[in-house]
DNA sequence: AATCACATGGACGTTATCACCTATGATCGC
DNA sequence: GCGATCATAGGTGATAACGTCCATGTGATT
């Protein structure tokens, strides 16, 4: 099972028949006709990848880029044009577009760079998996917990970190233990490794 | 004061007069009549941008873009081409080239381009100081050291690593402490993050 | 032969951490 | 109001780590 894809156009015959031909090919779609459209959306729930005009009324899509992977660095966004020349394309991958295709396109070309990103995004899945396990433990943890771990993995000894949190000993104690057996780890050594992936 | 420049152009016109050009604005550089040619060298002894025609004979361009990355990842190359298409752009910028400019090109562009890098350079220079240190340091360790090292990153006790590697917990301890004090760091925290600086 | 770096480890004392236990007060949602 | 969660903290005993001082053996260098 795939993301979602987001398709913003102006044009609608463009918007239907590349929304038709993925949904042929097994991909959702979203659609909108202007990038300001799409901004106004909850762009960091999106995970999947983003088809952008760039020839647009409005704010173009060069800017749209911008503005999107400034909301969320992650996405994969391609982008689209029919009167493209080199200048503006090294300037579309330099910003951070994933790929840039010249309209008119074929289908098997859009379904191509797709598929390719479907399988990177399974492979950095795989990469940042302990990632997201350790991000979740760590939403587990308390305020005064995260605020202990964050003395600990400075390598302070209990005792300087109850002083500096004014602080008994035995309460930070207790926040260690505690902390460490939400994380399910034993050690401080793991501890410092789990604050570095993030 | 700044990196050498290498130029690989087939038209000695070009490599003359980009070199006469940088040369004139302070930079150093050094040609090569093609990527074959440059191949031959120390690749990994350059430490410079490098700007890589695309059209040549021999091997093209891209090609050479892709060697020449495959022996020394972070290096900056900047591809140079006359009868660009987006199309080839697009495939130079995701092989991994920095940048693309088309000829002719104003002296100016070039110039922005390798100041905006030396800058960069710069930036990433001082992100990887501490590592650079850290690397020196860890490179003053005895074998034995670094053994217990890799041991207690791991998180293991004084006692296990000893029962670990046969030795009694007080010879652990004579290495750890010397250990630490090699690396000029007070804690275990600070340990396992230099550590995974590697 | 003398020296040096390295690895090994014993003694002794201090300090820190860990693992149990218990307990109180505050706040919050039902 | 009642249980849940959170933050607080004391007691005790075991275990681990830290510091300092010292001692031995081995191999390489001089």
């Amino acid at each position: 099972m795939s993301d979602i894809i987001t398709i913003i156009d102006d044009d609608e015959a463009v918007r239907d028949s590349l929304e038709l031909m993925l949904n042929m090919h097994g991909f959702e779609c979203q659609t909108f006709q202007s990038g300001d459209d799409f901004l106004k959306t909850n762009v960091k729930d999106v995970s999947g990848p983003i088809l952008l005009d760039v020839k647009m009324p409005g704010r173009d899509g060069l800017e749209i880029l911008s503005e999107v992977l400034n909301i969320k660095a992650d996405l994969k966004i391609v982008m689209m044009s029919g009167h493209a020349d080199v200048a503006m394309a090294v300037l579309a991958l330099k910003k951070g577009a994933t790929d840039f295709v010249e309209k008119p396109f074929e289908a098997t070309d859009v379904l191509k760079i797709l598929r390719r990103l479907n399988q990177s995004k399974i492979e950095a899945q795989k990469d940042s998996q302990d990632k997201a396990l350790a991000q979740a433990k760590l939403s587990k943890l308390t305020p005064r917990e995260k605020e202990v771990m964050e003395q600990l993995v400075q390598g302070k000894p209990n005792k300087i970190v109850a002083s500096d949190l004014g602080l008994s000993v035995r309460t930070v104690e207790t926040h260690r233990a505690r902390l460490l057996s939400k994380l399910n780890i034993k050690s401080l050594s793991d501890l410092v490794r789990i604050s570095l992936l993030q």
